[in-house]
DNA sequence: AAGATTTGACCAGG
DNA sequence: CCTGGTCAAATCTT
């Protein structure tokens, strides 16, 4: 136990003075010479760090807050940032776009491309992608042409572990379908059963037998990727606790606990006060979530109406 | 026959 | 010119 908060305290103290500095760095490229490239990497570390750092309270809000999959509209975000006009002045812009973010997805089987999120896709493309082993599959909402859903995404296999997939959407959902799936947990838990018992059929008819379990889906980032550089960087960088953008998950995977630290803080969550609030690891929580992107409540705010009764003391995390 | 997938061609951005 | 994303004709599946 002991050990596990120490790992914590550590943690979220390097988390911590990290933003810090990243703030500091941020502040000091706020000048004639900084790209606006360079402030958004900066502020998305920002980020990463704070979010990093709820995580290890124990107190996911930003994954919540955040989360842009519920929004009913294929809405695009603006992104405010400065650039320069000809006469190489600063000036500030808005710059629109789709509101993107990414999950992993491990299963077992070959099979995973394929599994249930609960909207119907269709693919549309497949590419092979420099520097991957494996191709990247394109998918669009099948309902684009008939209520113009532009909601797509990509499913491209992991090349450290071929039982991942990661899995990024663009754009949200507006068609009458996807408003009216329930993706509720008794109904992700069935759409897993029918995945399975697919998989299985399909094996079976391929005389190559072998136990097909989905053995977990892991929500590793719901971040809105904001450039595709960004979204280059998301995958070069998912190891490394300094450079990968928020992730909800990023408490386990980027600070490479040993599996006695992750079986002792299981166990810790578990036997937490905060143990009864169900975190938005999977869309299905994060789904039914009142909030879309940012609001203008403050976190406290948003946070008070999650969780009416949450009492947070985190002076445990410096004893 | 209709809908979904495959795959080479095309296109835009860097 | 290279790369990633999309298109669309051919093919496959239901």
């Amino acid at each position: 136990m002991e050990k596990v908060k120490a790992w914590e305290k550590k943690t979220l103290i390097t988390e911590l003075t990290q933003g810090m500095e990243f703030v500091n760095r941020l502040k000091s490229k706020i000048d004639p010479l900084a790209s606006p490239e360079e402030c958004d990497l900066l502020l998305e570390k920002i980020l990463s760090s704070l979010d990093k750092s709820l995580s290890i309270l124990n107190l996911k809000a930003f994954n919540v807050i955040r989360e842009p999959y519920w929004c009913s509209k294929n809405e695009v975000s603006d992104l405010d940032y400065y650039s320069r006009d000809q006469g190489k002045n600063m000036v500030f812009k808005k710059r629109k776009l789709l509101q993107q973010w990414s999950k992993q997805v491990r299963i077992s089987g070959i099979e995973g491309p394929n599994y249930d999120d609960g909207y119907s896709w269709r693919k549309y493309g497949q590419k092979d992608i420099l520097g991957a082993n494996h191709p990247r599959a394109y998918y669009r909402c099948t309902h684009k042409n008939t209520q113009g859903c532009l909601a797509t995404k990509q499913v491209q296999q992991s090349d450290e572990d071929p039982l991942v997939f990661e899995v990024t959407y663009k754009g949200k959902h507006n068609c009458k379908a996807s408003q009216s799936v329930d993706i509720s947990e008794e109904n992700q838990k069935a759409n897993y059963n029918k995945n399975q018992y697919q998989l299985q059929k399909q094996k079976v008819g391929n005389q190559n037998v072998e136990k097909l379990n989905i053995i977990k889906e892991e929500t590793l980032s719901f971040t809105p990727l904001k450039s595709e550089s960004e979204k280059s960087q998301f995958f070069a960088n998912s190891m490394d606790p300094f450079t990968s953008p928020i992730t909800s998950e990023s408490l386990y995977l980027p600070l490479f606990p040993t599996q006695e630290e992750e079986l002792e803080m299981d166990q810790i969550l578990q036997s937490s006060k905060l143990s009864h609030i169900e975190f938005s690891t999977t869309p299905t929580s994060v789904i039914n979530s009142p909030f879309c992107g940012y609001s203008d409540l403050s976190v406290d705010d948003q946070v008070d109406n999650i969780y009416p009764n949450l009492m947070i003391d985190i002076s445990e995390f410096f004893t």
